[in-house]
DNA sequence: GCGCAAAAATGCTCTCTACGCAAGAACGCA
DNA sequence: TGCGTTCTTGCGTAGAGAGCATTTTTGCGC
């Protein structure tokens, strides 16, 4: 019995994640080219080139077949929001931190562009979008309450401040969508923020008098 | 042919709303009793006294059927909002709208609480929940985007702003559950508000200088 | 190169979801 | 009371989703 798992993906490991991408891909096409309610998963099965049974082995559901969620996003953004200076404050490290990340997942900008497009145009697939990034979300929201200390009166901080940068990350994509792919995240993301900010700002001078 | 619709719901529509109460109630008690998975249509049909076929006629699915979004919430806020006074800045406008609508929405503590609660031990249900969170945001944005008149360089702010806005409700509602229903909704609100706003300050003070 | 053991793929079967269709029942209204 | 509308229901079909057992593939030690 091995001891302990392989640091590189050995063989197997690699077979697994090659099948896992052709039936992404042959469910992202054929979802793309004829509707989501017109593919089965004997369709997708077809094309991937295997049994409708082993489609069940990888995916869950159709949709989380197009949508293609890697399960180790969660993870990776919680150490990368732990792995920020340890003086930062929560505010910079999660924007940095999900403007690396939007940065990363767009980095292909023509697949990436037909991914929002498609899930703009079924909604179906919207839940299982959101299923991902509720994942995501509550990773960042552990984050950042072990980096505040998480103290009782901050308490509320964690979730709203994750849900404010998520709505700007969300609006951001739009926005980079809608610019054709030209205007960097970071600014985006920035302004978004920076509007939030202003319209919020009346709330701390009612706090500071 | 009528000309207008009855502004009192007629018999016939109150029968409909009666039915589809009692489907709702089925399959809360079955679900929050037997679990989601073990409960079946048949099963919730028969509790509420109808033919299996007759549950498609007012739900998609059991987890809709669970939830019962109200489908008239969506316009309903969208008016709330409208109608605040015109002078009044979108932050507090909308927190007042969702204030109020959170208040309602819990006027009953006892099965606000088992709603929650279900949600909470059945993940499934979230994706339900979501959908609807998702059907309210939207015409929300386009209320808070109305209101601001939409000029080019604000077009970030609905957005953000009611995202940030139901990240604030959402954990309002679980401090609320939490402290056993004691606090008031505006002061969890605001309290959520006033963190975020805290950690926001900074980028105020960037842009000022 | 060979064979064994683990893992993956597959076929079969069964239940449940989801919905189109058309017949029948209930209802509102004149 | 009779007519038209709407609601309910049964039937039939297609697909989703999953357990189980069998077959195939693969990694690996010899």
């Amino acid at each position: 019995m091995p001891v302990a798992t392989a640091v590189v993906a050995s063989h197997r490991v690699r077979k697994k994640q090659a099948t896992r991408q052709a039936i992404h891909e042959a469910a992202f096409d054929l979802v793309d080219a004829c509707g989501l309610s017109q593919v089965t998963i004997e369709a997708i099965s077809e094309k991937a080139g295997l049994a409708p049974r082993t489609f069940w082995s990888y995916f869950a559901s159709k949709e989380d077949a197009v949508v293609n969620h890697d399960p180790t996003r969660p993870e990776a953004l919680r150490a990368a929001l732990l792995a920020r200076p340890a003086g930062e404050d929560p505010l910079t490290a999660l924007r940095r931190v999900l403007e690396q990340e939007m940065i990363e997942r767009n980095r292909d900008p023509e697949p990436a562009t037909r991914r929002h497009q498609l899930v703009q145009r079924e909604p179906q697939l919207m839940a299982a979008v959101a299923a991902a990034y509720d994942e995501m979300a509550r990773a960042l929201v552990e984050a950042v309450a072990q980096r505040i200390g998480s103290p009782r009166e901050k308490d509320m901080l964690p979730e709203v401040l994750v849900a404010a940068a998520f709505g700007a990350c969300r609006v951001a994509q739009q926005r980079w969508a809608d610019s054709r792919c030209q205007r960097p995240f970071p600014e985006l993301i920035d302004e978004a923020f920076a509007q939030l900010a202003q319209a919020l700002a009346p709330l701390v001078k009612e706090r500071q008098t």
